[in-house]
DNA sequence: AGACTCGTAACTAAGTAAGTTACATGAAAC
DNA sequence: GTTTCATGTAACTTACTTAGTTACGAGTCT
């Protein structure tokens, strides 16, 4: 899993739950779609669990399921349930006195209010049933793909 | 300058070399304002130079001066000349033959290629100007209060 | 010539996040 | 009830990124 990758690691394995509702899947067997470490996957998903969009259950037979179906499960939530921010950059004050920097702060703090509105009403419009709709396209391409050829 | 406040720290800055466009300001006083040594502002601004947002001139009485009018200066140039990523997240394949994995970043580019114009279109309409006049109303409001009391 | 300032390379330090190890906790199977 | 399997989590290591620093060459004004 490289940096800055969670969200999209994230969405793979999600994906792969999708498409395997009928039972769970380990850590171990998620860790291996994305490349990385079962204690990864627990790590990074651990918030998913939190915001009910997963459930996990121990001992055998144990994993990881859906929490409810993929068409209530929105891009946004899951970015919002990964903690992580749609923008990258800071605007905590330096120094605190200054009037530049406070008008700064504030155009940027405008924006930033505002975009992350706009982004998250633009991903809560996305769902895992989208992704894995996409998915299934793609198979069924390379299926027939396969007999053409 | 603390992580990820590159474009608050140079924005910082760029008001500053508007208030000052008489005169070249150096980088040592240009790193006093955000707390950091002169050699991190030369670098950080130093594709603001390539894109025309400021000028440097070397030797005695040298410096940063605004290369345009702070009215021509947009924060989206500024971001762009800072190679500034607007949205935080990657999407490079991992395991390239996977077609879950296909599903997800398409959807993610999409969502990135749009998230990106349309974030840069807010930016485009934010000019140095505006933020330098907000500075101003600042400095008014400082300036009646301290009369008021 | 001397003082000053940028340009840039090379190195150091600090912070962040992934990867890893280890072990406790809980649940199912036998 | 013991064994096996799986999560939960803490602690540590490793890799990487970026700010900070030092040093020095090159250009410019007095």
């Amino acid at each position: 899993m490289k940096r800055n990758s969670r969200l999209s690691s994230t969405l793979h394995i999600l994906v792969h739950m999708a498409e395997t509702q009928e039972h769970a899947l380990t850590s171990e067997q998620l860790a291996t779609f994305i490349h990385t470490n079962p204690v990864v996957v627990r790590r990074t998903i651990a918030g998913l669990r939190d915001a009910g969009i997963v459930t996990s259950s121990r001992g055998h037979g144990g994993g990881w399921q859906l929490g409810r179906a993929p068409e209530k499960i929105s891009l946004a939530e899951i970015s919002a349930a990964l903690g992580e921010t749609l923008l990258p950059f800071g605007t905590e004050p330096e120094s605190p006195g200054c009037l530049v920097e406070q008008a700064v702060i504030a155009a940027l703090d405008d924006f930033r209010v505002e975009a992350e509105r706009l982004l998250a009403e633009k991903l809560s419009r996305i769902t895992l049933a989208d992704l894995a709709a996409d998915f299934h396209r793609r198979y069924e391409l390379i299926g027939v793909t396969s007999h053409a050829v």
